[in-house]
DNA sequence: AAACCGTGCAACCGCCTCCTA
DNA sequence: GTAGGAGGCGGTTGCACGGTT
């Protein structure tokens, strides 16, 4: 598969698109050794790929838990609403979208809402809907949180640090630790707000 | 029919963070 | 405590393809 012209050999490395017969090494590797050592791919199998490449082509192309095919309508709000709570953190978007990628999910956005054309007027009105929406709870939020500081200063030490992130380990997979510049109450208080059904069913109905 | 344009997707690059010796 | 390596992440690039002019 060498349509590409970049396809070549760069100090000792290939580069540009892989073949069947690398995935196959690759795949190989995977079974035996699991993902991760990345470096050691080219030692054990051979293949011709830097450990970076070798995991870029793991992680958005042959995980047996990637879901193919269209962005959904769903998989586009949910898009929409995490971009406007972290912004450009792919990754971290991506945790709360199984079997898609940061790869994916940036492209996905770069091609669809980077040049400020959103796909529909219903998502740009949902994205609308729930900045406000967010705006507002915060406010309630910090009103409420003033009143609790008023009457037990230290009860928060829970969520201090790390307890933050392990305070909502089990919604670890459907709400990824939020940026750390932002307030880490705050932040949880964002995460339990946004009632996703909520939101689907409003700009969505389907 | 050909040229042009927008979209989708795969892959690379450089920087940053984390881990380990 | 720190230096180096590995892995993770976001940004960017390049090509294919389908639709439009």
């Amino acid at each position: 598969m060498e349509q590409y012209g970049w396809g070549r050999e760069e100090g000792g490395w290939r580069k540009g698109p892989w073949t069947a017969q690398e995935d196959k090494l690759l795949l190989g590797y995977v079974r035996q050794q699991g993902d991760g050592r990345w470096n050691s791919v080219a030692k054990l199998t051979g293949l011709k790929r830097s450990g970076k490449s070798c995991r870029l082509r793991w992680v958005n192309y042959l995980r047996p838990d990637l879901k193919r095919g269209k962005i959904t309508p769903q998989e586009e709000t949910v898009i929409l609403e995490l971009h406007a709570l972290w912004g450009n953190r792919w990754s971290t978007i991506a945790r709360s979208l199984p079997g898609r990628t940061d790869n994916e999910i940036k492209n996905y956005w770069r091609t669809h809402f980077k040049k400020g054309k959103p796909s529909s007027k219903n998502i740009e009105r949902a994205r609308a809907r729930f900045l406000k929406q967010r705006r507002e709870i915060m406010q309630g939020h910090h009103e409420h949180q003033r009143d609790v500081q008023d009457d037990d200063g230290a009860a928060s030490a829970d969520n201090n640090g790390d307890g933050a992130a392990s305070h909502h380990a089990d919604e670890a997979t459907t709400w990824p630790a939020p940026p750390p510049a932002q307030d880490d109450d705050d932040l949880a208080m964002m995460r339990d707000m946004a009632d996703m059904d909520d939101f689907l069913q409003y700009h969505d109905p389907m």
